[in-house]
RNA sequence: GCGGAGUUAGUCCAGACUGGCAGGACGUCAGCUUCCCAAGCUGAAGGCCGCGGGUUCAAAUCCCGCACUCCGCACCA
């Protein structure tokens, strides 16, 4: 399966691997990033800014990861991000528990019932464990943010569920000192942080993992009053609701009432593009409309760009419409204003939001590229040049004869322009297979007939293709082939 | 959390049943072959056999506990 593949690979090749392996109790849904792993997400991280926050002329801010308990009961993520679960005595099953009594008693739940309530159903229906009628302990709550203690005093705090919540607390001033209009984007990568259960599949559920949100605040009233919506008029979608996938274009989304406006089709258009210029494949990519039941407590509409993998599909992106949940919440809390002036009107902004899982797209994007050359004997990672955790290779044919000399030298003059990477030892054809292994678009050899006409050879990883150019030449060849776009 | 299967070199795995020197392949490193696609030859490094305890003269091997990984279940704003 592929998914091992990529895991082997990432393990040999320095991408991700276990955070504190050499210790027996390090624990599950931690995960590092290696030297290359490093280099191929910092320029996701950059593509992401080019074609999202340039693009758009977005704001983009680094929060805390550490916030007070405010924060979090204005976000609800106090109350709501804690799921009631019951445990059974005899054979220590762990349920949900508002789900096993709604299940069992027939009735309507709502999600913020109170534990006492659980239990006194439970108790009065006499509801047992579904597996071995084994009696239940009192239910609890589960919240799944990390808490910790500040000072000497162990003040309450968490770490971030989401990176979001600063960039609705920083709003009021953000939007006044850096001169804001709305419909604005105010961006945010970092590391949010969720107690799973069970974390499983690396990088696929993590406890610690890297985000990069977009909160679009807009005027709830002008959300088809939108100009740069031309731009992205022809972007295909391909939309999955109630079942049916169908391709359309944002236009014909809008036309024909599939999205709700205009804002919301922009920015899916946006993010569809983004998504293209990763080399992720989307033929297999889908936006899937999201259930009432399925929705966070926040969404008033949500759909998830998803990805399809060996291991199924997966969630990359959450596309939430939060309305005014989160600005009215910390608002009512902390007695700030958070409405502002959108022309004449005055109106507390809504909230549309992109919420980028990095670790689970850059996983993505390896296994999308993925390729078993059975006819070279060799595998490669078809990634885009600019994705690259190398771009560029610099090897001597042969050491000797002052070739290696001659290629320190060459690899000296661009090691600091471009990520390339000295390699003298070993065969050629090793040599360029692990380049291959790791998506290095191109390779630079330096021989015999280098120190006579001061040539070299450059090699194509996809097509294994070889041109001769001149070292003065190299630069620009190098630029040009792993521009971004 | 539950059930099942695993954990031995960077990677994949043998050895375990029947306790007795820690092994193989690939990879890595150095050298040779004057060499453009994982070739060959020579040599080397690399392991507290997941962690902790127990039984034993002796434990990778038997017993107990824990952690992690994978598969199901449950969970996953």
């Amino acid at each position: 399966m592929n998914y091992d593949k990529i895991m082997k690979l990432a393990l040999e090749r320095g991408f991700f691997f276990p955070s504190g392996e050499v210790y027996a109790d390090s624990t599950a849904g931690f995960w590092e990033y290696g030297p290359t792993g490093v280099s191929f997400k910092n320029k996701f991280i950059e593509l992401w800014r080019r074609e999202l926050v340039r693009k758009d002329r977005m704001m983009e801010i680094d929060g805390s990861q550490i916030m007070s308990q405010s924060v979090f009961e204005a976000s609800g993520h106090l109350s709501s991000f804690a799921d009631p679960i019951v445990k059974c005595q005899k054979c220590k099953s762990t349920y949900r528990a508002d789900k096993l009594v709604a299940e069992i008693v027939k009735i309507e739940v709502p999600e913020s019932i109170d534990t006492s309530e659980i239990d006194k159903i439970i108790s009065e229906k006499n509801v047992v464990c579904p597996k071995c009628k084994g009696d239940f302990e009192s239910t609890r709550r589960f919240n799944m943010m990390f808490k910790v203690g500040i000072g000497p005093e162990s003040e309450n705090a968490f770490l971030r569920p989401e990176t979001c919540q600063s960039i609705f607390i920083d709003f009021p001033r953000l939007f006044k000192t850096m001169r804001g209009k709305l419909p604005i984007g105010i961006a945010q990568i970092g590391k949010s942080f969720r107690n799973e259960i069970s974390p499983r599949q690396s990088l696929l559920r993590l406890r610690e993992f890297y985000q990069a949100e977009i909160e679009v605040f807009c005027n709830p009233n002008k959300l088809n009053e939108l100009d740069k919506f031309s731009a992205v008029e022809n972007t295909e979608l391909n939309l999955f609701i109630n079942g049916n996938i169908q391709t359309v274009s944002c236009k014909k989304a809008i036309d024909e009432n599939i999205l709700p406006n205009k804002l919301v089709a922009y920015y899916l258009g946006l993010l569809a593009e983004f998504y293209q210029k990763t080399g992720i494949d989307m033929k297999k990519t889908r936006f899937r409309k999201l259930g009432e039941k399925e929705k966070a407590f926040y969404a008033t509409a949500a759909f998830d760009f998803e990805v399809e993998t060996s291991i199924g599909w997966l969630e990359l992106v959450a596309c939430n419409y939060r309305s005014d949940f989160d600005l009215k919440g910390h608002s009512n809390k902390s007695k700030e204003k958070f409405e502002v002036l959108d022309q004449d009107d005055k109106v507390l902004p809504h909230v549309f939001e992109l919420s980028m899982g990095i670790d689970r797209s850059l996983y993505s994007i390896l296994e999308h590229n993925f390729h078993e050359d059975e006819k070279n004997d060799r595998t490669f990672l078809s990634l885009k040049p600019y994705l690259s955790p190398i771009h560029v290779g610099v090897l001597s044919l042969v050491k000797k004869d002052g070739l290696a000399e001659k290629t320190n030298e060459i690899f000296s003059q661009i090691r600091i322009k471009y990520d390339a990477f000295l390699d003298h030892s070993g065969t050629i054809g090793r040599r360029y297979r692990r380049l291959d292994e790791i998506g290095t678009p191109l390779a630079i050899t330096i021989d015999h007939q280098t120190l006579q006409d001061k040539t070299v050879t450059v090699r194509i990883r996809d097509s294994m293709n070889q041109e001769r150019i001149k070292i003065s030449e190299i630069d620009s060849f190098v630029a040009e082939a792993t521009a971004f776009p």
